[in-house]
DNA sequence: CGATTTTGACCTGCGC
DNA sequence: GCGCAGGTCAAAATCG
């Protein structure tokens, strides 16, 4: 499956504007922009100077955001069609990128890309119709969207607690045979019909780290809207919420995967966004990976909301009328 | 007193 | 079919 049809760029985040122009004859167009750019020289050189450079920079901005997508779309693509190569040149033999001293595991995690795709809310599970009658949990387990949060958190807390706004109820404990720590299960208890599950275990590499995997989505709005990130279809915004806002946390990428790290120990707050992306230190956040990985988040999620799509194009044009009437004026 | 956590028992899927 | 391991249930304990 083609990565780039996932991803509706149908917003064209190029500053390019010919979708909307094509709304207005593309001359008057343009002889209102110029008509516009006397007038306002006549009535204030210097802001309208400043507005047009601001309006560049902003082009400039979208292009680039733009490019980036584009190259990771492609570079996803490349990735994934040298995985299908080597899947079919090299036919997994039992599960032999899992831990081989895991003689005897379950189903075996579901590979990134499918991560990826269920994020996207594309149903591509590998289970046949056939296997799906007979096995329908499973077959429900694999259309549940699977996400996973890493936190980071004091090395003397033991606790398996990851605040993400939402109220869960912890319902069972286990000792996994991979992990000395255990692993707690947690269900959503705000609302009785939620079917989003959790699982909290600490990593084995760095106990230090709270590894959180989130099944399904939540049926109800998140009720601390303010806290730390989310899960399922709202990640994409809560990624967002724990990097730029005042949360007391920062946020990394994986390189393994689609796997979001938040670092409880060191409190953010008060820091300027801005400042907040160029701080050092452990912090990964000011990483190209890390970077490019918002980018796609943010466009994604950005082009998925009609609503966003419509408004915009609403103050898009309803600036085109503007400025076609103050060329009549 | 209701909500939440703990914890042992039970269920289920998978490999041998 | 058996045993192992992950996941879930539910009664008891704990907490606010």
């Amino acid at each position: 499956m083609e990565y780039t049809s996932l991803v509706d760029t149908s917003l064209d985040l190029n500053s390019n504007p010919s979708h909307f122009l094509s709304l207005v004859p593309k001359q008057e167009v343009k002889s209102s922009f110029i008509e516009l750019g006397l007038k306002m020289s006549s009535v204030n050189d210097q802001a309208a100077g400043e507005l047009v450079e601001e309006l560049n920079r902003v082009s400039a901005e979208n292009k680039k955001l733009t490019e980036m997508l584009t190259v990771m779309c492609e570079n996803y693509n490349a990735l994934q069609n040298h995985l299908t190569d080597y899947m079919s040149k090299n036919p997994a033999p039992s599960d032999s990128t899992n831990n081989n001293n895991n003689s005897k595991k379950r189903k075996p995690e579901i590979p990134v890309n499918q991560i990826i795709n269920n994020e996207r809310g594309v149903s591509e599970s590998s289970s046949s119709d056939e296997d799906s009658c007979k096995k329908p949990r499973q077959e429900q387990h694999l259309k549940a969207k699977i996400s996973r949060v890493c936190v980071r958190t004091e090395a003397s807390d033991t606790g398996l607690l990851v605040k993400d706004g939402y109220q869960w109820r912890k319902y069972g404990q286990k000792v996994t045979r991979d992990n000395p720590s255990p692993r707690a299960y947690f269900k959503c208890s705000h609302a009785p019909t939620c079917p989003v599950k959790k699982k909290v275990q600490r990593s084995v590499e760095d106990q230090s780290i709270l590894v959180a995997t989130y099944e399904g989505e939540h049926n109800h709005p998140n009720q601390a809207k303010n806290e730390q990130v989310g899960t399922g279809m709202n990640r994409t915004c809560t990624v967002a919420t724990a990097t730029l806002g005042s949360v007391p946390c920062s946020a990394s990428v994986s390189s393994s995967g689609p796997t979001i790290t938040l670092d409880l120990t060191k409190p953010t707050t008060n820091v300027n966004p801005a400042d907040e992306m160029k701080v050092g230190g452990n912090r990964r956040v000011d990483t190209p990976e890390f970077q490019q990985f918002l980018v796609d988040q943010m466009a994604s999620s950005l082009t998925k909301d009609p609503s966003f799509k419509a408004a915009l194009a609403a103050a898009i044009s309803g600036r085109m009328v503007q400025q076609n009437q103050s060329q009549k004026w």
